[in-house]
DNA sequence: ACGACTTTGTGCCTGCGTTCACAAGCGGCT
DNA sequence: AGCCGCTTGTGAACGCAGGCACAAAGTCGT
């Protein structure tokens, strides 16, 4: 059973390593005592960091307290060349002949994601996925407490969903900047998507997780990311529809079809 | 305001572009009647031409019969450039001097995505996140009509979420079958979504979309997509960390911030 | 009918990300 | 104490994807 492949997430992001900086001169680069190294990691391996991450984490509390990297690679579902090169951007924490101390990997890649220090969420338009997100045990868990609610219908202003009041649009600048909001998730319809995250910015927000089908403006010292099922489906569509024609063209060409396996069948 | 960073979606996906037929020596390439020369396909591609296809539609139902690279590629947040060569990837559609026909485009991207077929989906887990998704209008309104709902929880038999019963998810193989989805959402527990995922298999499931945080092993033949939110979260964790150090690394070495703009002034 | 303008389609170049393969390093065994 | 074998860390090569820039091509205006 061969493991899914890794798709770095929606890791793949533009073209560039992190390091964009557009024109500055020297700047951090060759500072001596350079605040984190963390120059330079790509954006597919910092998502794939995130998912050693758990791994490791649940590596812990299985009790093991050393790994090798063709095991964690194994768990993460990639190559064990391609995990070592994402472990050595953050560092050599390894011990050859050995392998990786599992507690130690994991501060460190806590370290650089920047989960040390606590991330406020705030949510936005709670309807049905904003109910799921707000309920959703597994961001306070791994270093993200939703610190706000907010949302237009007037019927649901102060109604607890997942244990936090649900307050007003209106009020979500001066309730971000006091709770000091980092990431904001843009959970409404399409059609206000990009008036929210204006009033998330000027709230001082600095990341978006958008949820909406829309493509949302941003200032420079934004970060946005967007989840976007319809986009994901249509890829698996792609996917499928691809099969079904080599298939056919194979068939056409030599009447056999070698290892693609069963499962066109029916049609 | 600047357009979000493109980010490919989910869509960075592993290295390769999409001909990853392994040893086959000619197979369809160099077919005549050659079903759709689909072949090599960046996937980077296939996901911005589903945000292409949403943002036809849009400019369609507007009345816009034609627009130029120019205009889609602002409002796709792309660069001009790279939205005529993803769509000189599935033909020249274009007219030059004057632009693309919207509903030309439009169907050319649909026949490239496969979504002439309906595809059938199933929601396995309706806990918070399957309730959303089963309701979630934007799937079957783009050709993804929702099938089939399964759980285990007996409590939820039978009971219709956005107008589809609920059934027990023992019987997902014989219904899946039956009623032929092709795309499989999981949105259980983390703790028995392999197991769902082999039922799912074993129903004849050609595509996965898969929310639970792990890792599923699948056959070669079978497609898997993630969505980790958790992951999602983190990365953005780590962008406001990177720029922190990097804020505090430029004021250490000339004391001037320039252009990175005013997001960090609480810290 | 012809010219000028507009916009597409693409060849080429650059740069990132992945993979291979191996030398360096460390623990354990004798 | 020294050697052997295992595993890390990385230098180098490769391949894909992105972006530039321009020639081809078609339209509109005169
Ligand atoms: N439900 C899903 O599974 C799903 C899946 C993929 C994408 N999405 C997208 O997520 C978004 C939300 O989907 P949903 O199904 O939860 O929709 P929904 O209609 O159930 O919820 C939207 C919520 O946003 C609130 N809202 C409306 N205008 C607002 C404003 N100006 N400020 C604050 N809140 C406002 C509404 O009161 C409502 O509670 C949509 O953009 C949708 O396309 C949803
Ligand atoms: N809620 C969110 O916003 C959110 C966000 C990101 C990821 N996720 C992930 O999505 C998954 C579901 O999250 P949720 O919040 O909806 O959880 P939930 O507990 O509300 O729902 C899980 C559902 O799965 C059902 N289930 C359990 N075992 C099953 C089985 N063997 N077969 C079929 N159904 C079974 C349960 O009865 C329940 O209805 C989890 O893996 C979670 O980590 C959820």
């Amino acid at each position: 059973m061969a493991a899914q492949r890794d798709q770095g997430h929606n890791g793949d992001q533009p073209p560039a390593t992190v390091a964009d900086a557009p024109a500055r001169e020297v700047t951090a680069r060759d500072v001596p005592a350079a605040r984190e190294r963390a120059r330079a990691i790509p954006e597919a391996a910092v998502a794939r960091l995130a998912v050693y991450l758990r791994v490791l984490s649940a590596m812990g509390e299985d009790g093991v307290t050393t790994i090798s990297s063709e095991e964690l690679a194994a768990a993460a579902g990639v190559n064990s060349a391609k995990l070592r090169k994402d472990l050595s951007y953050i560092g050599s924490y390894g011990t050859r002949g050995v392998g990786y101390d599992v507690d130690v990997l994991i501060s460190e890649i806590e370290r650089i994601l920047g989960l040390t220090r606590k991330h406020s969420v705030a949510v936005v338009g709670i309807g049905n996925l904003g109910h799921a997100l707000a309920n959703y045990g597994g961001f306070p868990s791994r270093g993200f407490p939703v610190a706000a609610l907010f949302d237009v219908d007037s019927d649901l202003m102060g109604v607890p969903v997942g244990g936090i009041p649900v307050e007003h649009i209106e009020d979500i600048e001066s309730i971000c900047r006091e709770r000091e909001v980092t990431i904001g998730v843009i959970a409404t319809p399409p059609s206000v998507a990009q008036d929210v995250c204006d009033r998330l910015v000027s709230g001082g927000v600095q990341c978006i997780l958008n949820f909406a089908p829309v493509v949302l403006g941003v200032p420079d010292h934004v970060e946005v990311r967007k989840v976007d099922l319809a986009v994901e489906m249509q890829i698996l569509s792609f996917h499928v529809a691809r099969r079904a024609d080599e298939a056919q063209a194979e068939v056409t060409v030599d009447g056999t079809r070698p290892g693609v396996g069963e499962a066109v069948v029916g049609r």
